[in-house]
DNA sequence: AGAACATATGAACAAATGTGCATATGTTTC
DNA sequence: GAAACATATGCACATTTGTTCATATGTTCT
């Protein structure tokens, strides 16, 4: 599914390849940057954006959530695991009850950078 | 494509809708609520945050990010511009050069929020 | 034990999306 | 002006992914 690249950039060399390597080299190991994209991926889509935020003001438990964002139960239990694969919530059992929460401070610091970066400009 | 919902949550009442109600209201309006979830869609994809990733470390022309990530010139290209779109990244031009890099200290910061979060734990 | 309720999960389908291909645009050099 | 190069973009297609439906699991109460 990809294009051979080249190693030398854009065929001349007025680009140093210097740079490239050391962009390469600067690049997390490999596992690394599979966790982080897979966190991005599953921050990026509504549901679990709205979720996320809907928990950044209170814990809250599935029903609560569905009623909150008028989403099925079925679909917010789905995200909500998703979530907790890459433990950006976290949850606890009260009774039949399971409440969720976001699990650590980074993940309230994305969101309001998020926040102040969307805010910034017109 | 969304199941009706209720208003009461999980039909008794030991689960008080005040909660419901005041997280609600704490939602941000649905303007701004797309727009952030606009922005985490845009970094939620694996080459994507590669790209950005790559960007925190040094200011790079499309033909340098594909050698060093090894793309295609078309997938990059195609990125970039959805990345430009929500102000993530930044371009300038020099001669048939496009130089590349991250538009605020916002990205910075959620990129490396959620780098100590998935190096936290196992 | 059985009924009632809250949550979780598997399968299937519709919709969204990333990539490659071909080609267009923009810039420099001869 | 034409050729060469770097980047951008429209289209088509294969893959991914979020939701619903039906049902399973887990908990409490009588």
């Amino acid at each position: 599914m990809e294009e051979r690249y080249r190693v030398e950039c854009c065929e001349t060399v007025h680009i140093h390849n210097d740079t490239v390597q050391s962009v390469r080299a600067a690049l997390p190991d490999e596992d690394t940057l599979y966790d982080l994209t897979e966190l991005f991926r599953i921050f990026g889509d509504s549901t679990r954006v709205r979720i996320l935020y809907a928990l950044s003001a209170s814990e809250l438990c599935v029903c609560d959530l569905a009623a909150v964002l008028e989403l099925s139960q079925s679909a917010v239990s789905h995200q909500l695991r998703a979530l907790k694969n890459v433990r950006l919530v976290r949850s606890r059992r009260d009774g039949k009850t399971v409440y969720y929460s976001l699990d650590d401070s980074h993940v309230a610091t994305m969101i309001s950078q998020g926040l102040e970066h969307v805010r910034e400009r017109p």
